[in-house]
DNA sequence: TCTGGGGTCCTAGGACCC
DNA sequence: TCTGGGGTCCTAGGACCC
């Protein structure tokens, strides 16, 4: 038997700002950018949750419900420091822990007992260190398994604690709304619905196969995660062994719709710029490069490419990227968005000729000269010649800021 | 309401091979 | 001469999470 921690920072990113400017508390403040920008909320102070401000809601109707709230690009540097902080205190508790994102946590208790005291004392204590060393207020979840220990930091929120007793996890489970169970969002809510299932006492009644012919494979995992289990899919994860990325990727929304393929192919050439980069920090090489295309109405597609070798190049990248492009996009087309994403990641190149390899060699010492130079002096002190060509300094009203890799919150840091 | 950016996992069809 | 079946790879799209 298991004793599973889950820990939740409450409304993380204006807590952090909180601690930066005191006067915001008490206040209604949204993180994610400025009221008239294209974007969506971070986080909601729950001031301003109080006025139906929720995160992921589009910032021009965060305005309209709250237009007295103080709206702020928001600090990633502070956020994942402050994550970091939290971390070492949580690694004081246990050794198995595992950051699922910048701002929630699980820990692997079991058999702590001697060394904390039994789960609500230690979770207690925890709590008590995690505001001492950070200033910050946290949510605290236990239970037997990873999934209802989620579930209930949820319940406890804001600044609790909730441990659900083993054994009672099903009865923990039932009254509440199926919503409340990791994995089910609004469209498979509203197809449980339709069968009259609407709390999750309701799905642990009915029979698994009902569930696996009418929702496959994921039926079936809902069938055992009403019962508190975690059944399938990343919940059955061993805590806290870090696994290598299946895929990178950057993409970029443009502050108005553009049908210019210059300034199309120029922040296609940033993104690919990005994407080595993190391809050579990690060490690895893709196999297959994708495109993606979002219009102006938000339809949106992906086109991709294999290769017959792995690379980690900035160039391939922007090669395969950019004939992707050419092939797929109608000329006079609205684009709104554009992505790249590196796919099919492995460790090494794979198989090329003496001459690939040559200057394959040759690129990877000078992108490693370029990364150098970057981390000494920041990311504009170096843009591939053939990347950028400042193409969209003069061919647009963008504001460089706003483009990637060169975070409007930098300028501001 | 007018919808970010970074990910993971699943499904489904077609190509291709044995 | 109206058509198999399984496995694997590739592509595209979509649900979902923070």
């Amino acid at each position: 038997m298991k004793t599973i921690f889950h820990v939740d920072m409450d409304a993380f990113f204006v807590s952090v700002e909180e601690l930066f400017d005191p006067s915001l508390k008490g206040k209604a403040v949204v993180v994610g950018g400025q009221a008239h920008e294209r974007g969506v909320v971070s986080a909601a102070s729950y001031e301003a949750r109080k006025y139906g401000v929720h995160s992921a809601m589009p910032l021009r109707t965060a305005y309209q419900r709250c237009p007295h709230a103080i709206f702020i690009d928001g600090h990633p540097a502070r956020y994942r420091e402050y994550s970091e902080k939290v971390f070492d205190v949580l690694r004081s508790f246990s050794p198995v822990v595992e950051m699922a994102s910048i701002d929630e946590a699980y820990l692997d208790m079991t058999g702590t007992e001697r060394l904390h005291g039994p789960p609500l004392r230690a979770a207690h204590l925890l709590h008590e260190k995690v505001k001492e060393r950070t200033g910050l207020n946290c949510s605290i979840g236990i239970a037997t398994s990873r999934m209802v220990a989620k579930v209930a930091s949820d319940q406890a929120k804001p600044n609790g604690i909730l441990w659900v007793i083993p054994g009672q996890e099903a009865a923990f489970l039932a009254p509440l709304d199926v919503r409340k169970i990791p994995g089910v969002g609004k469209v498979t809510e509203k197809r449980l619905h339709e069968y009259g299932i609407r709390r999750v006492g309701d799905l642990s009644r009915l029979d698994e196969r009902f569930l696996e012919e009418r929702f496959g494979k994921w039926g079936l995992a809902l069938a055992g995660k009403a019962r508190g289990l975690d059944a399938g899919g990343w919940f059955d994860a061993e805590i806290g062994v870090e696994e290598a990325p299946k895929s990178i990727s950057h993409e970029h929304t443009f502050a108005e719709d553009t049908t210019d393929p210059d300034l199309i192919e120029s922040t296609l050439a940033q993104l690919c710029v990005m994407v080595g980069r993190r391809l050579r920090e990690h060490a690895l090489y893709a196999r297959t490069v994708q495109l993606k295309l979002r219009y102006k109405d938000f339809t949106t597609i992906t086109r991709a490419r294999t290769l017959d070798h792995a690379t980690q190049l900035d160039t391939e990248l922007l090669r395969e990227s950019r004939m992707l492009f050419r092939r797929n996009w109608k000329p006079g087309a609205a684009v709104r968005l554009v992505g790249v994403q590196a796919g099919s990641l492995v460790p090494v190149e794979g198989q090329m000729n003496l001459l690939e390899e040559e200057q394959s060699d040759r690129w990877r010492k000078a992108l490693g000269a370029v990364d150098r130079l970057r981390d000494k002096f920041g990311e504009s002190a170096v843009s591939l010649g053939a990347a950028v060509k400042g193409v969209w300094r003069e061919k647009t009203h963008e504001n460089p800021a706003s483009l990637p890799g060169k975070k409007k919150i930098r300028a501001k840091d």
